[in-house]
Formats: C-alpha cells, sequence, structure tokens
DNA sequence: CTCAAGTCTCCGAAC
DNA sequence: GAGACTTGAG
C-alpha cells in the first residue's frame, strides 16, 4: 500500500505525536484512544491497514507488553505484513511478541496448549475441508444415509453451520423438523464421536473448542482475559457466530476491543459470516466510539465512483461517502468477447502494451475472477505467451493428492489415532490391506473404541481376517510405530526423510508411468524440502507445529516471486489487495453473478458487495469482460452480459474492440458457426467494435426457459426444480446424469412416481424452484 | 487384492 | 473436460 511512509529511525524515537504525524485526523483519531471500545468503520483503500498498524505501534509506545495485544486478521499473511510494519516503527523485538493471526491460527496455538484440559493429547490432527467431506461420507455410509438424496457436501455445510451457531449435536437434534435435519442431527453426533476418537479437530472445532476452552474454568477466561487486554479484529464484517462469542468473553472484562470493518465488504455469508456482528457492535458494546474512515487513497476518481454506483443498488447498507484526491484517471474498460479463451487472449495482449507502454511491471497486474475453473483459460494464455504469473488458491499445491498423502503420513507419525490419515495411506502404495480387510478392523475398532492404529495392533483378536492381511496390518502399525519412537531421538527432518522414503510413496511414483507421475513424485520431494526448510528455521521445531502450520496456511503465501509475476486470483483472494491493474474476467449473468444468486436477493447482494470489493482493489486501470458462449460442466452454453455491468454509469464506460492478438488467436473455424449457433438478439453481432455492450444486455427482458434453444435448457435442469412433462404431469426434479444426448433427469411425478427420463426426448418444462 | 477401463461428479467462494 | 470413484477380470 503505497501510502505507507517509513518513519525514520530520530522520527521514530520522538514522541507519540510524531508517531502518529503522518497519518490524516480520522485516522489519528482511530489510533489514539486507545482504552474502550472502538469501532473504525474503513471503507475500500482508505489507509486501513495504516491505520492499524499505527494503533499498534502506538499502544507498544504507551507502554502496553507488546505480548498482551492480540490482532486477529484474516489471513496469516496479513498478519506478517502488520508486523512486518511494526517492526519498522517500533522494533522486530516488539513486534514479534504481538500475538497476530488468523483466528484459526491463535487459537490454535492455544488449544495446542490447553489439549489435555478438554479431552485431546497435544499432538491432535487438524482436518481441512476435504478430510471432513470423506469423514462426512463415511459415516452417512455406516449409517445407511443414502448420498443421491443428501449430498455430502449439503450435510458438511448443515453440521458446520450448526457448529457456527455453537449448537451441539443434541440441541441439533432436538429442534430438527425436516427429514433432511433429522439426518443431519445423526451425521453431526457420530461424526462429532470420531472426531474425537481421531484426537482430531476440524476447522470448525477450533474455534468451538476455544469456546470450549474459555467457559470450562473462570481461572483459564481470567487468564487470557489478562493475556489479551488489548484486544484488535480486523475484517469484522465476515465474522461468523463462534467468532464473535470467543472475541465477546475475552473482551468482557477489560473492554479495550477495537474493531475494524467494511459492511460493503462482507462477503463470507456463506461459510457463516455474519452481518450483523458489525451492525450491531455499537450495542454490544455501549460506550464504542466511532470513527469513520472515508477518505480513499488507493483508487481514480472514476474507480471509486463505479464502485458506488453498483454498491448503491443494495438496499441493505451503512451510509458512507467514499470520496478521493486522486484524479479522475482512466475510463473503466469494457471488452466483449467471443469466448475464454479470446478473453484471456485479450488480458495478455492488454498486459504486454501496458508493460512496454507505461513501463508497469507484471507485479502491477491481477486478473480476477468468479470460480477457480476460471483460471484454466487464463493459464494456458499466459503459459503460451511466457508471461509468469502465480495462481492463488484452487487446486493449490496442499490439496494435491500427493501432497495430501504425504501429509497424512506424517500426521499418522505425532497421531496414530488419526483415523482419516489412517484410511489414506494405509494402502497407498498397495500393502495388501484391502477395502474388505480394512472394514473388519474397522468394525472390530468401532466396537471396542479403539482406533484403527490400535485395532491393528492387536491385529491378533480382530476375527476373519485373511493371513496375508493379518501381516501386512500389523508390519504397517508396527513400521509407522517405530519412526513415531525415533522422533523423540533425531532431528526432526531426519526423521521424516528416512519415514517418507520408506514408506515408499516416492518410489511408487517414480516407478509410475503416465504425465503426471514426474510432477507427484517431485511434490512429495518438495514436501520434503519444506520441511528440512522449517526445522532449520525454528529453534525447536516439532512436526506438530510443522503440520498445523501447513494446515492453515493461507494459499497467497505461497506466491514467493511476487516481484516479477503477475496474480490470478478470485475475488475472494483478492480481498485486502491492490493492483495499479485490474481484469475482471467473466462478467455474464450465470457466473457473475451465480446462476444461484440471481433469485435470491440476499445473495444478489452478497454478490454485489463482492463485484464492489473486486472494482476497488484497481488503482489506475479497470478492465471488465465477459464472453459471448462458455463451456461449463463440459457443456456449452450462451450466457448474457452480467447486469452488473449496467450498473455502473455509461460515462464511465469505454468499450473496447477485439485486440488484434485476440482476433488474430482465434481459429478461423470457430468463426463461421457462430452467428447459427447464437441464439436471442444481435444477429448483427459482428468482431468489431461497432456495436454496443448494451445492444447485447436486455436487463428486463423476462426470459423463459421454453425461449432458449433446448441445448441449453437441458443444461440448466438441476434438482430441486420444479417441471412439466405433457404426459405425467407436474414433477420435481431428483438428480440429473450423464451429458450430450445421453443427459437424463430423474424425476418424482405426482401420482406417477419415480421416472428416468432421457432429456434428448422428453420436452420438459421447468416451472421455476 | 489389484489394476485398468468405464462411469459419475464436479464447477461456489476458504480458514 | 478432469479427477475421483466404481466395476469386472485376473
Amino acid at each position: 500500500m503505497k501510502n505507507v511512509r517509513l518513519v525514520s529511525r530520530s522520527e521514530r524515537k520522538g514522541k507519540s505525536q510524531g508517531l502518529l504525524a503522518g497519518l490524516n485526523p480520522k485516522q489519528r483519531e482511530a489510533c489514539n484512544k486507545i482504552d474502550g471500545p472502538m469501532l473504525i468503520l474503513a471503507g475500500a483503500g482508505s489507509g486501513k491497514t495504516r491505520a492499524l498498524t499505527y494503533r499498534l505501534a502506538y499502544l507498544i509506545e504507551q507502554g502496553v507488553p507488546a505480548s498482551n495485544i492480540l490482532a486477529l486478521t484474516f489471513t496469516n499473511k496479513a498478519a506478517r505484513e502488520m508486523k512486518a510494519r511494526i517492526a519498522d516503527l517500533v522494533g522486530a523485538e516488539q513486534a514479534q511478541r504481538v500475538w497476530a493471526g488468523t483466528f484459526h491460527s491463535i487459537f490454535a496455538r492455544i488449544l495446542r496448549r490447553e489439549a489435555e484440559l478438554l479431552g485431546y493429547t497435544r499432538s491432535f490432527s487438524i482436518h481441512d475441508g476435504e478430510d471432513s467431506l470423506n469423514q462426512i461420507r463415511a459415516v452417512m455410509t455406516d449409517l445407511g444415509i443414502s448420498q443421491q438424496d443428501f449430498t455430502p457436501q449439503a450435510v458438511r455445510g448443515a453440521v458446520s453451520k450448526a457448529k457456527n451457531s455453537l449448537l451441539s449435536w443434541q440441541e441439533y437434534q432436538r429442534q430438527a423438523d425436516s427429514v433432511f435435519e433429522q439426518q443431519v442431527g445423526l451425521v453431526y453426533k457420530e461424526y462429532v464421536n470420531r472426531m474425537r476418537r481421531s484426537n482430531a479437530m476440524d476447522f470448525d472445532d477450533i474455534l468451538l473448542n476455544m469456546i470450549a476452552l474459555l467457559r470450562s474454568d473462570p481461572a483459564i477466561l481470567a487468564r487470557y482475559s489478562r493475556q489479551f487486554h488489548y484486544i484488535l479484529v480486523d475484517e469484522y464484517q465476515d465474522t461468523n457466530h463462534a467468532q464473535y462469542m470467543s472475541i465477546q468473553m475475552l473482551a468482557k472484562e477489560h473492554r479495550n476491543i477495537c474493531v475494524v470493518g467494511d459492511d460493503a465488504q462482507s462477503i463470507y455469508r456463506w461459510r457463516g459470516a455474519d452481518i450483523r456482528n458489525i451492525l450491531q457492535f455499537e450495542k454490544d458494546f455501549t460506550d464504542t466510539s466511532v470513527v469513520r474512515l472515508e477518505q480513499n487513497y488507493r483508487s481514480t476518481k472514476t474507480i471509486l465512483a463505479a464502485a458506488n454506483d453498483v454498491i448503491q443498488h443494495n438496499v441493505r447498507q451503512l451510509k458512507k461517502e467514499l470520496w478521493t484526491d486522486n484524479d479522475a484517471g482512466d475510463p473503466v474498460y469494457l471488452r466483449r468477447c467471443y469466448d475464454d479463451r479470446e478473453e484471456a487472449a485479450a488480458v495478455v495482449d492488454t498486459i504486454k502494451r501496458e508493460i512496454s507502454g507505461k513501463g508497469l511491471k507484471y507485479k502491477d497486474f491481477a486478473v480476477l475472477y468468479r470460480i477457480n475453473a476460471q483460471s484454466q483459460a487464463l493459464e494456458d494464455a499466459f503459459r503460451r505467451s511466457n508471461i509468469p504469473y502465480v495462481i492463488i488458491g484452487g487446486m493449490s499445491f496442499y490439496k494435491r493428492k500427493e501432497v495430501k498423502d504425504a501429509l497424512a503420513y506424517l500426521r499418522l507419525l505425532v497421531n496414530p489415532s488419526d483415523n482419516e490419515s489412517f484410511l489414506r495411506v494405509v494402502n497407498e502404495p498397495a500393502r495388501g490391506i484391502g477395502k474388505t480387510s480394512l472394514q473388519r478392523i474397522a468394525a472390530y475398532a468401532n466396537d471396542r473404541d479403539l482406533s484403527l492404529f490400535d485395532a491393528c495392533r492387536s491385529i491378533e483378536s480382530v476375527p476373519n481376517l485373511q493371513k496375508r492381511a493379518r501381516t501386512a496390518a500389523l508390519d504397517f502399525v508396527s513400521w509407522v510405530a517405530r519412526f513415531t519412537e525415533t522422533l523423540a531421538e533425531m532431528p526432526m527432518d531426519e526423521v521424516v526423510k528416512n519415514y517418507l522414503e520408506a514408506s515408499g510413496l516416492p518410489r511408487m511414483y517414480q516407478e509410475a508411468h503416465g504425465d503426471d507421475a514426474f510432477d507427484r513424485y517431485n511434490n512429495v520431494q518438495r514436501i520434503l524440502s519444506h520441511v528440512t526448510e522449517y526445522s532449520r528455521e525454528n529453534a525447536e521445531p516439532t512436526l506438530t507445529d510443522y503440520l498445523q502450520e501447513v494446515a492453515l496456511i493461507d494459499d497467497a503465501e505461497d506466491a514467493q516471486d511476487q516481484d516479477k509475476i503477475v496474480t490470478m486470483m478470485t475475488m475472494h483472494g483478492a480481498k485486502g489487495l491492490e493492483f495499479p491493474t485490474v481484469f475482471i474476467v467473466g462478467m455474464e449473468q450465470g457466473l457473475f453473478p451465480l446462476a444461484r444468486a440471481e433469485k435470491e436477493p440476499e445473495e444478489l447482494e452478497e454478490e454485489r458487495r463482492l463485484f464492489y470489493v473486486a472494482i476497488t482493489r484497481a488503482e489506475q486501470r479497470l478492465y471488465l469482460s465477459y464472453t459471448q458462449r462458455r463451456y461449463r460442466f463440459g457443456e456449452l452454453s450462451y450466457p448474457q452480459p452480467s447486469y452488473f455491468l449496467g450498473e455502473i454509469g455509461k460515462d464511465k464506460i469505454e468499450e473496447l474492440g477485439r485486440s488484434q492478438a485476440a482476433a488474430s488467436e482465434r481459429p478461423s473455424r470457430g468463426r463461421g458457426s457462430r452467428q447459427a449457433t447464437r441464439p436471442s438478439s444481435t444477429a448483427s453481432a459482428g468482431t468489431t467494435s461497432k456495436t454496443s455492450y448494451f445492444d447485447d444486455i436486455k436487463p428486463d427482458e423476462d426470459q423463459t426457459y421454453s425461449q432458449i434453444p433446448e441445448e441449453q435448457n437441458r443444461s440448466r435442469l438441476r434438482s430441486g426444480l420444479r417441471v412439466h412433462h405433457s404426459k405425467f404431469g407436474e414433477g420435481k426434479v431428483l438428480n440429473v446424469a450423464g451429458s450430450g444426448d445421453q443427459r437424463r433427469a430423474r424425476v418424482r411425478f405426482a401420482g406417477v412416481g419415480e421416472k428416468t427420463l432421457m432429456l434428448k426426448y422428453a420436452r420438459l418444462e421447468v416451472l421455476g424452484d
């Protein structure tokens, strides 16, 4: 952030007024009242981070011990940056003592210390979303709950939501009324049990257990209240109920709590964020001082005005007036593209042009999109043009199968009870312990409340096993146990090296053929060097701490050489960042806003806030683009331009023609069929810039499904929709499967029962949700 | 029990 | 269109 002025050494030593001298009056106000509750409403680009950094530095300068400050940020990266800047102001030694990090990382650190009080061991595992989804699947299977009726994702979502609302499984079961909720109640209970038995916590548990810890004993609450005498919470609009509760408890006694946020940038409702937390802060803490940071230092007047145009369409919001002294700058550029390949080529082309013309560097650019799948086309285009890039999020390093396997091996080493990890690696590479054997071992373990690992240790007592499987299982657990013992005697990186090599995982990929085997092998090796690096950099490295760090890592941390590369990420990932030039791609109805948000006013407003966040990342130039055809789910669709585009005043927009590079990129065969296949409107749409997107857009067009070509209607069909069939009457779609001509739907009709229909033949009329 | 080919699900954002 | 999961032959 450009407006941070480094404070010189002499200034640092000066009086406090000197420290705060470089701030504007509002920012200063946000810093110099250090006691009592404070709410800082900070608009996008208003120098919020700067104000927070100075506030913390000021606290320290006023004599507050740095170790009594708790600063909860949204990402670990934000915490690190904040610490680095505090170090510039008051010295590294002090800065290092501040408790800065995400809710999850700080709480996990505390829980590690207090684990025994809650019935865990200190080496408890942390399970990520994928792990917990696997666990939910397994529970559903074992309870005989059909995964057709209720998807594991939906069940996990419901469990997570319950946890975030602090509903125990007992309470949840009591108030469950629909069939779905009753089923979820059963899964919830069993899931909790199994996580306990695995000595594991998921992300939600980290918050819940922190609250449980604080509630367990007034003395503990008192201790941590004292420890965190000054609390600061960033991005408060995106806290969920559990996070809210933990803060309430910790701050209740001393009331030195400062929260910072912007309701217009709340974009995590879907994972439990409750916007009311910020709206009601003044009621929670009566004598709150409220400070508004409304001057934007980041963007041009035009970009800021465009953002304001958009957010105005939201009904529910706190009024604020963002303004800026910056220049008007360029208009907002808008480009219509044929498809996502052309869109990506246009981005590449523009970057090249701006670099040679304006002297910008690669790091000055960011490409933002709605869903991770959109990164593919961009990645291809960047590769072809040899432009260095980094993709943040999505299928990141830590989500790859081989990496997760390697980490599961390590988790098992410190926490043998971790059944999820056990199942992941016990037969990877194949050791002759197959599904059937595992089922029998699991049955035995369940009866006796043992972990799978312990069950294998007494494998002779497990009934109905083949001799071979018995030996293999026993060999496996003794092998792991041997390495666990050496952990106490040898440096951890050496143990890990020997252990992983002996696991056979690297060799498996070495010997495998196939395109990605080599990459996978290298990824496993990368974990090894990562562990080595970790153990060199830390004074007392433990494998448990390493695993915790990795589990709670945010992807942004992987962006190493941020200097020389273009950043690509989702709009969610861009929160808190800024770039001179920003591209927002895929501005299409059904993609942004997403189809399912179109009919939900609350969700639509969240999408709009997301657009607002994305726009306000841009400092100098903003490029928006949309395509006329796009593949989704392997099927072609012809989206309308996003009506968010129409919400920006026309006076701020300049439409661009197709770029030369983009035009020549297009294979000629694509053009001929184009007009023929394009449904509805603009038959005249040529390849020139003559036609406007306003021709494309028909904002109020009441488009019914029957007007859309059959092909599209077919892809729009999804479970939950009500449909009408000429013979069977009205029914409800249960699921949709297959693609192309094979695409078929299972539909329950009133009276007639369930039918599977080939969509090619069955002319289903969609009635709605 | 294992492997390869076939089938199904996914593509909604992430600590 | 890829990756995860299932299925059927050795």
